[in-house]
DNA sequence: ACATCCGGTGA
DNA sequence: TCACTGGATGT
């Protein structure tokens, strides 16, 4: 019962064993907000899902010890893999694990109070970050890392806007996506690239190169962006809802029988007419993998609000991705469903507009625009699974993201892969404000349910929807 | 579940894991006579207490190790005091511990099933033990020992009779003791001393002495020196008795108030008149340190049986005294507790009839009588303390004697101290069969309860007690 | 050698 | 069902 440091809601007991061979000893047991009980550390993590890295977490104590341990308990182990598994570390050279999302969640942003050191405080760099100093190019490190789905499969990589184009010697665009996704969490300031120059930065990288920016040239995001980002998603949704009905119709007698085996707990969710066979498809759909090119036409339109709930996140994998971290508060404000007009809202949150339901730190790309809409939505069911099958036993009443929202090599939903090759130098010299930064948005795209798969019918319905690239030179 | 060497109501298991990273790991239990379950080495110690050094037990065999090991970890203590805290060993330059009473008790004398090894077996020596050769005089090498109370206290040494009598250079009476010791319990064959006569083993002791045997002479006791023990013994318990009268009547007011403090669980023992009283000084008298020497009047007489009980045990100090073992199944016998006939027996017991109740190889030195006698009469509230205090908050029902059977330095009562020096040249060759020298008692008087000493009570009675030295040439 | 985890057991 | 241990595995 000690008052640890433990996430609200939870608490923690130690129960003296006063009889039998083991007499005296103590066990410790925690209990969530649902007054569920823990008797292990295994045991939580499982009950957590496998987001969250409880490896600093001392379940004896209840606080999390120190990173430098963690470290040191690391080495010994396989496969670059492990990189994966650390968690954020002295070095840096560890990715973060998600942290969201679970008890003992913690926002994701790196926060340094104060510098590792005052000695070795900013060698080189300006104090734009404190954060450690690490060797140039340090992302290289992190090539061979690879996310991969609940089955070990290797998931395919997201494809990058074109307008984000990478600097550097030979850079992949997993290697870009890790340096970006590295910069967003490490970073506590707006991470908008390499401001220098393309010419510049290659006549002397080591030079030119700014630490605290991951490897991509300079981005710009500007209203316009925005807006053709926007289209976009209402594009897709129309697109979905006209494909909806069309399955609605076809498939019906098969999904009567689908249906007859999984509908539990699963009724009371879906406003849209002909509720059983519309929410059924759509949670279908999230389940494919994206990876055939999906091209969204430019062209707004209102649309219908039967298209709903989970739908709203189909339309996501067509918006320029990039990975990202959850903030903390993400289930939070997940719970507060409106199935009424959660569609407008979805596409009111995709506009530059700061996100006031989020407490995290305000980043310079916002990666928190139809992720919340789809949560505000229908909370109760969806997952950003990507390629995963069975898992249909129950309702997701967890956040349980296995890897979507994390950075463990990036977010990957397929797309077509537009190599960063057609780009003019971006040369403008612009340094801009944070102010003006807020208006860039990098829509993030990962959500997705966990339903079965009828994959045959889910591929007919994505066959003729197209990613768009951004083309804002 | 291997056949090891363990003490019975002992067995070993071994478990081999079946899953996990440690598949085909076997861990090792043990289980104690009470079922209990030890799961390492450590665990054993910790229950046994500090009685037992268990360095030289190999938790994984089951068997005890050679001391070349323990002798290696021994270093980096502090004193010769660690003599005491080996195990029998092949040197046998250690002394055993006291392993009665002990969750590995094992019979104290040595059985060997075979020679250490085929090879070295019996260089100089007849084949009469199968002990390994030890060098000339080791004995020697105990003469720093000392046996000491709980409390760390030194304890006297004891007395021998001057019928046994040293040979050998500068051989003090704990060396003679220790010697003694060493022989009954290294060896399975009788212990009779030297049988070379004094002036030839003084001419060349190397080569005239008999490594299996003590360091003393050869000690023939006959029925003669029997009776004059017995006489002995009942003259001390006429004379307790009539002091105890004496005390009775003298000490009664006293009596009454300590009565008070300490009357409980000890009434259904006693059927002598005034129970309380006489009990209580019995109790008294045993915890004395006998050191001032007590006479006893060799003067044969019948005595009444209303001083039995603990009472029995006072008489022993009074008899030769030998340092000894008890046997593993001492605590056994000592259950079938007779009040009625137990004095009398007692003094059956003392006479040279080999002791039937015993399954120990009859030794030469027989050393079972009266401490056999008292454990009849009453064994539910005797320990072997000397000159302990402050034990008296629950009766001792369990056999629990920390040094006085052990033969750490020797078992030590007072006495006096006839140092062999009146020693005339006992050169009879008598080469004696086992048979005949079942005949050689030597009483083990070592006995005693441990209640609370009034000690100027029981100085007073026993002030006029004389130790009676044997004399038998 | 001991800490930790977790299935089994009994109230 | 759940508190409690025993026993087994991990470190």
């Amino acid at each position: 019962m000690e008052t640890v440091d433990l996430p609200k809601g939870w608490f923690k007991e130690e129960v003296v064993r006063k009889s039998g061979l083991s007499a005296g000893k103590t066990d410790i047991y925690y209990y969530g907000p649902d007054g569920k009980k823990y008797r292990s550390k295994p045991q939580i993590a499982r009950e957590l899902g496998a987001n969250c890295d409880l490896t600093p977490f001392d379940f004896k104590s209840g606080a999390m010890i120190s990173q430098s341990s963690v470290v040191r308990r690391a080495k010994g182990k396989k496969t670059s893999h492990d990189h994966a598994k650390g968690f954020r570390g002295e070095t840096g050279l560890t990715l973060p694990v998600r942290q969201t999302a679970s008890i003992f969640k913690q926002p994701v942003t790196l926060i340094r109070s104060h510098a590792d050191s005052p000695v070795r405080q900013d060698l080189k760099h300006g104090p734009a970050d404190s954060l450690p100093p690490r060797q140039l190019f340090w992302e290289k490190s992190l090539t061979d890392l690879q996310c991969s789905g609940m089955n070990e499969e290797t998931l395919k990589c997201i494809t990058l806007p074109s307008k984000i184009k990478g600097i550097g010697p030979d850079l992949s665009t997993e290697n870009l996506l890790q340096s970006i996704a590295a910069a967003l969490h490490l970073s506590t300031n707006p991470v908008v690239g390499q401001s220098q120059s393309v010419a510049k930065f290659a006549k002397n990288p080591t030079v030119h190169i700014n630490t605290s920016q991951p490897l991509i040239q300079q981005v710009i995001i500007t209203d316009e962006d925005i807006r053709q980002q926007e289209t976009k998603v209402e594009g897709a949704r129309k697109k979905l809802e006209e494909l909806l009905a069309a399955i609605e119709k076809s498939g019906r007698e098969k999904l009567l029988l689908e249906d007859k085996a999984d509908a539990e707990g699963r009724d009371s969710l879906t406003p849209s007419p002909s509720p059983g066979a519309t929410k059924r498809k759509a949670d279908d759909l999230q389940e494919q993998d994206l990876t055939p090119p999906a091209k969204v036409e430019k062209k707004p339109e209102e649309r219908e609000d039967n298209c709903k709930t989970d739908a709203e996140e189909l339309s996501a994998p067509a918006n320029p991705e990039l990975a990202n971290q959850t903030t903390a508060d993400s289930s939070a404000s997940g719970s507060e469903s409106d199935n009424g007009t959660g569609a407008e809202e979805s596409v009111e949150k995709a506009t530059p507009q700061p996100t006031d339901t989020d407490n995290e730190p305000t980043k310079e790309i916002n990666v928190e625009s139809t992720r919340k809409a789809v949560e505000d939505v229908d909370e109760g069911s969806h997952t950003d699974a990507v390629s995963e099958t069975a898992n249909s036993e129950k309702d997701n009443t967890e956040e349980d993201n296995p890897k979507g929202d994390s950075v463990e090599g990036g977010s990957v939903e397929g797309g077509s892969v537009d190599s960063p090759s057609e780009g003019t130098g971006n040369t403008e010299p612009t340094a801009k404000e944070p102010e003006d930064m807020e208006s860039s948005v990098l829509d993030k795209s990962e959500e997705l349910s966990d339903e079965d798969v009828d994959e045959k019918t889910a591929d007919a319905l994505l066959g003729d929807e197209e990613a768009v690239a951004m083309d804002t030179n």
